[in-house]
Parts: C-alpha cells; structure tokens; sequence
RNA sequence: GGCUCCGUGGCUCAACUGAAUAGAGCAUCUGACUACGGAUCAGAAGGUUACAGGUUUGAAUCCUGUCGGAGUCACCA
C-alpha cells in the first residue's frame, strides 16, 4: 500500500524525466512481481512505449536504470518484454517485519465513533425445524462478513430475523396437540427444535394420508390439497393465532421457546452470536402502517379489490403486491415492517441481508421499496447472495430426507477429527478436556473452513469425506502449520533463543524469505478486498497461500540450529509474524486456531 | 419464454483493477525417512478456461451471440 503508493511516484517521476510523456494519460500500472520472475514490484510499460517511441526493452532497461541510480528502495531490476521488474531492498522488508510484530492488531482498521455502522442481517430461521447445512453457509458467512467489516473500520450490528410466525409454525403445533402426548424436550431428551421439526415431519405426513384418502373417494388431487381436515385445521389455528387466541397462543410461546433453546446451542456450537434479535410476530404489523403511509404519499397504489400495489414498470419490474384484498401483510410487507422498526432502534448507514440466492429478485424490489418510502440506505442496501449447498448425490430435499442436519454434521465432523487425532498418536500426551476442546476446534475448522474458502456467489458442493480430508487446501492443514509454528517459538524459549528484535539491516535474506514478507505485507489490502467484495473467501485464499509457502520454505531447514545468531532470530521473528497473520486471518472466519494440536 | 447468476484438467476449488508459461489440493504415477511436529516434502502426468465472434499491444476476466446448468417470474415465507 504505501510502499505501492511511493514506487508509483517513483516511475511516474522517472517517466516525466526520461520521456516527454502525459504521465496523467499514460496509466502506469504498478503490480506484484509473479513469483516465478525475480523482482518484487513489476511495472508494465506496454501502456507508454508507444509515446515513448521506443522499444519496451529499452523503455525498461532506462527506466530501470535510472530508477536504481536515484532511489536507494530500489536495489535491482530485470526487464520482460514489457514488463520491468523491480526488487525492493531488503531493509525495507526487514523493517516492515518489525513494524508488523509491534502491531498488535495488524491489518484491522479500528473504529471510531464517526465509523459508519453496518447492520448485517443473517441466520434468519424459520421456527418449525431445526437449522441445515443451508443455514451453516448462510451463518459462516453473515458472521465473517461482520468480523471483516469491523476489521475494515466499521461498526457492526449483528441481526437476526426469526420467522417466528406463519402456517408452518401452525402445522407443527397441530401435530403435536394431536400426536404429542404431551411430549416436551425434557420428557424426550430432545433438543427443543429437533422435537418440533419432528413434529413438522408428521404433520406432512398425516397430511398426505388425508390427501391420498381424499383422492380414493374421487376427489381432484388439488381439492384434496385443499381440503385435507388438518391443512384446514392448521388454517383456522392460525387465524384463532392472529386473533390473539390465547390458548393457541400459550402453545405458540411454549413451542417457540423449546426451539430457540435448541437454535441457542447450534449457534453457540457453531460460534455465532447476534447483537440484537428481531422476531417476525413483532415487525409484520409495522409494515403495514408504513405501506399506508407510502399510500398517502402516492408512492404505492390500491386496486378496487382492497388490495394495495407498487408499480415498478418504470424500473423495468412488475407490479409487486403489498397488502393482500383482506389487509393481511405478505412476505415484502414484513420486511419493510422489520426495516422501519430497525431504523428506530439503530441509526444505520448500511444495511446487508446475507440471503439465498433464490431471492434476488425480492431484494431488488425492497431496494427500490425502502428507497422510496425515504429510508437513505434503501437504494444501496447490499444482498449478499450466495450459492445453495449441494451434496455429491444432489440437491438437499426436505421431501426426501437428503438434508444434513447441522447438529448431526457438527458432531460428524468433530468425531472423525477425534477418530484421525487417535490413529495418529497425537493428543497421547494431552487431559480429556484438551482433546475435547482441540478436536473440537479442527472439526469445525475444517467445516467452516471448506465452507467458506469458496466464493459465496457460487453453488457449490459439500463432500463431507473430503472436507474431513486432513490435507490440502484445508482448516487443520492450516491450523496445523500455526500449531507447529507456535511448537517452535516455545522451543525456542525454552533453549533460550530470544527474538532479538534488532536484525541487520545488511541480512541476507532468501527469495523465498523475501517472498514470504512480501505476503504478510499483503495482509491488510487483502482485509480491505474482503470487505469491499463481501467475500470471506478472500481471507482463506489468501491464508492458504501463506501457510502453504511457509511450510515449504520451513522444510528447507532447521530455524532453530542455524548457526548465525541474526538469521535464527529472523527466521524466529519472520515465524512469529505468520502464526500472527495465520491467527487474525482466522479471526476474520471464525476460526479458532489451537496452540498445539 | 422474460430477467439474474454460473460454466476453468477426472473431482473440489483459485486467479485483486484485463497482463508474462491459467494456479492449488484430491485422485493417479515416481522418488525422499534415525521424524528440528511425516497430519510432510520433492518430482511427473493431466487445460484450446463450454462454443463462436468482437474490443485490446495483451482476455478465464470486458462486449455480442449460441449452447449447457441453477435460481426466479405466488394474494408462500
């Protein structure tokens, strides 16, 4: 960044020097030297040869030349066709090594009273069924977009949108007065939303034989839809709901509670956490106050029928119903309500809703909704979509019985890192509590880890065995190498090798060395470009490359037997620096890195 | 059908604002162990970046079209 920064001025003065050029117009671009070229800096002059009138070698080899003679940073360059590499003398890196180490918080930008505050909206669960596969995605990534947002400098509210309400709710209710016996999750030694979505299953299930009855008796199939007595039943639960029924109520409350207890832990499980919790049953009788005002400015329109509307032809949309003929809210009404209630409670610059792809289009449409009915972060909230999980044999479907739950696959993915830890003899030395806890935290590593490595706009395809694959471009290969990292800096200490802080700056440094700064050097352009693209898996890449090129380089030699003082106290320092960025870089993803594993 | 997103070796994924020989890992093959943490390392093989045009000194990346996949187009949420 800086460095960027200096070395760009640096060309553009030797170009004005050299050549008559409008450096403005030139576009002199600055990048980083590809690895397999010697160099740390490349400037491509493919962009001004032609004004300079002269070959791209030549416009390299004077460029270069002059730049080495006059500019002490600079000390060599080879010139490519046309590209001019240039390498940055090694005091430079040795000092950013020291600035690094003395920073405690390295990369992250910290807030400020005056920092903008984001709202991210993420989770948002429906109340009748526990959480999926789908939701952990959707989890992973509201809550590392929030920790790389706050590393960007901004203030972060954590929010969630529990769809406590609705038919769904009804259909689980209903089958547990009728087939429930009474059964609480206590009485069953069930988590809270497991024993509801159990009841949600049977529900559909009685349904459907109510409906294949139906059909035997010579009605149509969607009259049996229709007419089946429990979809009716669940029906008129929830108008007796909207009414205020109490006793639909009390069962209401008391369900819900067994779920959110159940949603607690799988969160707590998974390390996410919210700073404030909105639940539908509140916010859906908001919007339709807000709609009504959007009535009287003449934003929104009402048909003859009751029913109100918004017209978005002239946005190149449809028509988009807002209020039904009865004056009952739909899905967009809601989130207009919820959006009105947050902006009373939160003075928000921002607003980011982590939601499924599949509903684009809705937040298109709310965009331009709120813009309208005058709230100022309408126009640019951000719908961070991503991709559906897939499985190797498909899709996951409900119907079918091929979804991964969230628990079960937590607790999968914690027992075979257990199972591999064993085989391997390498928690022998280490309390039950510490197995625990390090099995724990390289199962969910590498959960989360292969979740979130890939680009959040992409579909993509969940492998449990190859995610509990401990090689690669993986969680525990990562945590691995901090592990092994940290194993040494204590060896060290206990051999007595201290980090002396104060390193020549004539080192000799290898290129691998110098390489290896250079990407921790990187480090905080690569949290700007995380936060700017919402993309957590920027931060994996990148950490990826990192510890794949130190482990590289470790296995060259011994750090601790070198010989030369100076060196092995900068091989300790540069080791430390890694196990730094390695551990923020995680921060920013949720995961924890064990000091020995 | 309209709109949106995606299409990269056998598989799973990379590639910042267009740049040098498109990178990793898995799987496959060949090597390296008295092991500084082998949950390792070195090496090989494997690609016309779906296809066809275009813009550019330069395209996986930008534009147009075609094909393929996903999503959406509910008085569901």
């Amino acid at each position: 960044m800086i460095l960027e920064e200096t070395l760009a001025e640096i060309v553009v003065k030797a170009v004005k020097t050299l050549y008559d050029i409008d450096t403005e117009k030139a576009n002199i671009q600055l990048q980083k030297t590809r690895k397999e070229f010697a160099g740390d800096v490349t400037v491509v002059t493919f962009s001004f040869v032609k004004q300079a009138r002269k070959s791209p070698e030549i416009v390299g080899k004077e460029l270069g030349e002059y730049i080495c003679q006059n500019f002490p940073l600079v000390s060599e360059f080879n010139v490519i066709k046309g590209f001019l590499n240039l390498t940055i003398n090694v005091s430079y890196w040795l000092e950013k090594l020291e600035e690094i180490d003395a920073e405690e918080k390295y990369g992250f930008v910290s807030q400020t009273e005056k920092s903008p505050l984001v709202m991210v909206e993420y989770s948002s669960p429906n109340t009748n069924k526990p959480l999926h596969l789908g939701h952990i995605r959707n989890n992973l990534l509201g809550f590392s977009l929030s920790e790389i947002l706050k590393a960007n400098g901004n203030n972060v509210v954590k929010t969630n949108i529990v769809n406590d309400r609705g038919i769904h709710i009804c259909k689980s209710m209903l089958a547990w007065q009728k087939f429930g016996n009474n059964a609480t999750p206590d009485s069953l030694n069930v988590k809270g939303d497991h024993l509801v979505g159990d009841f949600y299953v049977k529900f559909d299930k009685e349904y459907k034989r109510q409906i294949a009855d139906l059909i035997a008796t010579g009605v149509s199939e969607e009259e049996a839809k229709r007419n089946a007595p429990l979809m009716l039943e669940a029906q008129e639960m929830l108008r007796a709901w909207e009414a205020g029924d109490a006793e639909v109520r009390n069962l209401w409350q008391k369900m819900n509670e067994w779920v959110y207890g159940g949603f607690d832990e799988t969160y707590r499980r998974l390390g996410v956490d919210f700073d404030k919790i909105y639940y539908e049953s509140d916010t859906y009788l908001e919007g339709k106050s807000k709609v009504e005002e959007g009535l009287k400015k003449g934003v929104f329109y009402r048909r003859e029928d009751g029913s109100v509307w918004a017209d978005l032809t002239a946005e190149g949309l449809d028509e988009k119903l807002l209020l039904r003929a009865d004056g009952t809210s739909v899905y967009m009404t809601q989130d207009i309500g919820t959006a009105k209630l947050r902006f009373e409670d939160f003075s928000i610059d921002k607003m980011v809703y982590v939601v499924g792809n599949e509903q684009n289009y809705h937040f298109q449409v709310l965009s331009i909704l709120l813009d309208k009915l005058g709230f100022k972060w309408g126009k640019d909230l951000v719908h961070f979509s991503y991709g559906m999980v897939e499985l190797p044999e498909g899709k996951m479907k409900s119907r079918e019985g091929t979804v991964v739950d969230a628990d079960d696959l937590m607790d999968e993915m914690i027992a075979t890192a257990k199972e591999t830890s064993n085989e391997l003899g390498k928690l022998d030395n280490c309390s039950i509590e510490e197995v625990e806890n390090i099995t724990r935290m390289i199962g969910l590593g590498a959960l989360k880890y292969f979740i979130l490595k890939v680009d959040p706009r992409k579909n993509m395809t969940f492998d449990p065995k190859e995610s509990i694959d401990f090689n690669g471009n993986t969680g525990p290969f990562i945590q691995y190498t901090y592990a092994r990292i940290k194993s040494v800096l204590r060896k060290a200490e206990e051999q007595g090798i201290l980090l002396n802080g104060d390193v020549e700056k004539n080192l000799k440094i290898s290129e691998k060395e110098s390489g290896l700064i250079q990407l921790l050097v990187d480090f905080p352009d690569v949290v700007r470009l995380a936060g700017k693209e919402y993309s957590p898996s920027v931060i994996a890449n990148y950490t990826y490359d990192l510890v794949k090129e130190y482990n590289q380089f470790y296995h060259d030699f011994s750090i601790l037997k070198e010989e030369n003082e100076q060196l092995r106290s900068f091989r300790l320092l540069l080791s430390k620096n890694v196990a730094k960025v390695v551990k923020l870089a995680m921060s920013l993803l949720g995961i924890e890195v064990p000091e020995r594993m």
